[in-house]
DNA sequence: CGGTTTTGACCGGCGC
DNA sequence: GCGCCGGTCAAAACCG
């Protein structure tokens, strides 16, 4: 059942991944498979390799007592439109936590969650303009799986 | 030299 | 109201 399938070479600097530099995330959820809303169940019925998690964020969750517009609830003139936040996470086993996926990434901060021996790593890209952000976290069931969570959609073309 | 990384501290949100 | 957790930013250090 181990076996280094798709991505990566843990060691080697010639990631196939870059190879597809024009992968889309898109078919990468029609070649997989999609897990519930849940990141749990995935975790605990993973049967395979990698995995796949959408989930489509509801920001709507404002109580109704606290309005954050304010009582005119009325400030729609200076607000930016709200950009559809796509978040997918991706499980993989691999034996490090840097998978590169053709992008240049800046880690901006480390943090150890309690459910988790493990640490968390927070990625964001290079590009300026760029609201993509990636979370690198090990599968605190099998340590030998990586999750990477990315959120937000690129800027850019590609690395370049 | 530039860019990146690393750790700590800080902040906000939510829960109780 | 306070505590907890997660998330982000910052400065410094380090590398190529």
């Amino acid at each position: 059942m181990s076996d280094s399938t798709n991505f990566q070479s843990p060691d080697s600097p010639d990631m196939d991944f870059n190879n597809k530099s024009g992968f889309e995330f898109s078919e990468l959820l029609e070649i997989d498979e999609w897990i519930g809303d849940d990141p749990a169940s995935m975790v605990h019925g993973a049967p395979a390799n990698s995995y796949f998690y959408q989930s489509n964020e509801a920001d709507d969750s404002i109580g109704s007592s606290s309005n954050p517009e304010g009582p005119s609830g009325h400030a729609e003139g200076g607000k930016e439109k709200k950009e559809v936040k796509e978040k997918f996470a991706f499980k993989t086993e691999s034996a490090v936590e840097i998978l590169d996926d053709g992008f240049k990434w800046r880690k901006y901060g480390k943090k150890m969650v309690k459910n988790s021996p493990n640490p968390r790593n927070y990625y964001r890209c290079s590009v300026e303009g760029c609201p993509v952000k990636k979370r690198v976290e090990r599968d605190r069931d099998d340590p030998r799986y990586v999750i990477t969570t990315y959120e937000g959609i690129h800027n850019h073309q590609g690395p370049f």
